[in-house]
DNA sequence: CCGCTTGCTTACTCGCGAGTATAGAGCATA
DNA sequence: TATGCTCTATACTCGCGAGTAAGCAAGCGG
């Protein structure tokens, strides 16, 4: 397999720290979270991607659902910061949106943005579930803020930012359940074209003679 | 409780059919699949809401995967209803693009519309997973040939209309992520919006003024 | 050398849920 | 009354996977 590069190695290299242990065991969950689905990844399973067993992961964290909240945790600071950092770049409201949606975008072709998107909230413990709504309320703002911004400078055409902000992160979020690593585009390429696509939209413009 | 209403009624009136009990199964189920996911639904479960016991469902599916794909076969076939029937309005080809998303967008709001965006393909068996990535590729095409329709046509830019299919049946399918039945917007109202949006573009016209 | 901690193992428990064996109730035909 | 079909229930089996018990090896302070 060796689908992970993993610190413990076969009874050698144990000298690793644990948090990079935590680490790993957090990519290889995150991943077979995406691939499998949550219910129907087991421990086991991911102990064994890792050479070692179930017990060891019980050494690193509580249970299941604490990996699981660590996972989307990160996946939606991934986001967030990437919105946050775009936003820093001060450039015109309408850059900084392009921006951050055109790095979302990166971020949902990634295993822990994945993981925020294709997880859904039955799989969450009930405190989970209210980190990861919190989560994605903060995002959520965010965007919306930006979208206001534009408005208010000119850059975007007034609408209903609620319903806007859905219609976005929807084609975003999207992303992580079609994105192809082998495909033909990189998740760069996807971000730059299909925000350009969301700004401009589809229909053509009003032809020039009336 | 009283979810849904049951053809079983607590020992009396048996009299309906078998397909009207296949049915109730049905929609119990796909209403559990989307609000738990698939996994941590139990036909026990989906029994106790009709007022019958599993074996029961069992006389009337061969398992539980059986009864997940029909769901999803229920679903896609909503879908490509919606489409080609859109499709057989006469009129421009724009017309019948916004059409077709636009009752799309209101499947999403749909149980069974539902469980095609929200079960993904590990919940399913081999023979499932077939039948659904071919349901799901059959209604990308017709968004697809749609698309090119309104190109030959002029109403829509050209584009990468693969990238534009996937853009816009994300923000569609996300619909069934979010929507609450008890918000301010319908399914109607949610699709003939978010399609204006996504065909006009959210940037401003360029000002006049140079 | 002893005792303590850290990191990991093997070998369990235990509950849940898919699927089944079997039987009984109701009805229809003979 | 006997036969047999359809529908449903009670009462199982059985495997899987989360989580645990207990112990073993290696390092480290004394």
């Amino acid at each position: 397999m060796a689908v992970e590069q993993s610190p413990w190695k076969d009874a050698f290299g144990r000298e690793a720290d644990r948090s990079e242990k935590r680490d790993a065991v957090l990519r290889v969950a995150a991943q077979s979270f995406c691939e499998r689905g949550v219910r129907a990844t087991s421990l086991d399973d991911v102990a064994e991607r890792l050479n070692i067993t179930k017990p060891t992961i019980y050494h690193y964290f509580r249970n299941k659902d604490e990996i699981l909240v660590a996972c989307v945790a990160r996946g939606l600071a991934m986001i967030d910061d990437a919105i946050a950092e775009a936003d820093r770049e001060a450039l015109s409201a309408l850059d900084r949106l392009r921006a951050a949606l055109r790095r979302y975008a990166e971020v949902m072709t990634m295993d822990f943005g994945m993981c925020v998107t294709r997880i859904s909230e039955p799989d969450l413990s009930e405190e989970g579930r209210t980190r990861f709504r919190d989560g994605k309320r903060k995002i959520d703002g965010r965007v919306r803020d930006l979208l206001r911004a534009c408005i208010r400078e000119g850059s975007i055409r007034p609408c209903d930012v609620v319903l806007a902000t859905f219609t976005i992160t929807g084609a975003l979020n999207w992303i992580a359940r079609w994105y192809d690593p082998a495909g033909p585009l990189t998740g760069e390429e996807i971000g730059e074209r299909m925000v350009a696509m969301l700004l401009a939209g589809f229909a053509a413009p009003a032809p020039p003679a009336g």
